[in-house]
DNA sequence: TTCCGTGCAAACAATTTGCAATAGA
DNA sequence: TCTATTGCAAATTGTTTGCACGGAA
């Protein structure tokens, strides 16, 4: 990783894989085009294997060990952020979307949860506590509307 | 699995291994004994890893493998329920306890979190999105105080 | 005696790493 | 050119499964 992390949110108009690559500092490949490119399509949470399968819808030969590693270095270029979900799955989406979401623990359904909700819990728990929660960092767990009908 | 599962949580007078495994229908052996008097002296979620190390101090016979499906065992009996946590790692408590905690990114320190404040998200995110949270199922993720006073 | 439960080894899924070949700047 | 990046194979980690033996009821 040679260029220094910048941290920067993609600007709106910014929307150009290419272009995005290029002001971060790093090289232009196949494989962070497409990576890229279904992030940037895909707003909120992806987890790492329907990521992996939309990137080589784009580029056929990105292996999997490469997406893992374009998201590593993406994460410390600050483009990219993980959310840690329920059974293991980790989810990825790109910086700046802090918004929090909710799992369902059988379909899988991602739900985006009120932020101002997830602030007064963590208000509360550093105030309780001193713990600082990092609320985009996880996925809370539950069942969705569908699911917790169905059963 | 021949016994129906009781979800009876442990009565307090009863922390007795054996006689809470007579009472759920299920052999009395060594590694149970063991896995159940750790989380019987254990308050609170504790990762498998070190549910199996402590187990394995009170009967070093017992294999990962026999630890692993002992909960299975203890989970369709409704003995233990499972917490999620970041990473990947996994974490299991005695049924019975519906304590919310949440785990520090760096040293993995476990810290309850006021019931009440997380009843008010789940709440709110009931009546935004008909999502049901299941709090106790899934641990919050963040920096303890002195993770943080140290970064 | 009869199955349930266990140990062991091997299978698994998700993720990471070593290394030589390749391609971007 | 020169080094960052990739592909592939193999290692890691956490968890599960198949199978034959051994012990609880």
């Amino acid at each position: 990783m040679r260029p220094e992390p910048t941290h920067a949110p993609i600007a709106p108009l910014d929307r150009d894989p290419t272009a995005v690559l290029r002001s971060h500092g790093c090289r232009v490949t196949g494989p962070r085009i497409a990576v890229l490119q279904v992030l940037l399509d895909h707003p909120g949470p992806i987890d790492t294997a329907h990521l992996t399968t939309h990137a080589q819808e784009i580029e056929p030969s990105v292996h999997e060990t490469t997406v893992y590693r374009t998201l590593g270095t993406f994460s410390e270029l600050g483009l990219v952020s993980h959310v840690h979900a329920g059974h293991g799955r980790s989810l990825v989406r790109l910086a700046g979307d802090d918004s929090v979401v909710a799992v369902c623990r059988e379909c899988h359904a991602i739900v985006p949860v009120a932020a101002d909700a997830v602030g007064t819990l963590a208000a509360r728990v550093h105030a309780d506590a001193g713990f600082t929660l990092e609320p985009g960092h996880f996925a809370l767990e539950g069942l969705c509307a569908a699911c917790a009908g169905a059963i």
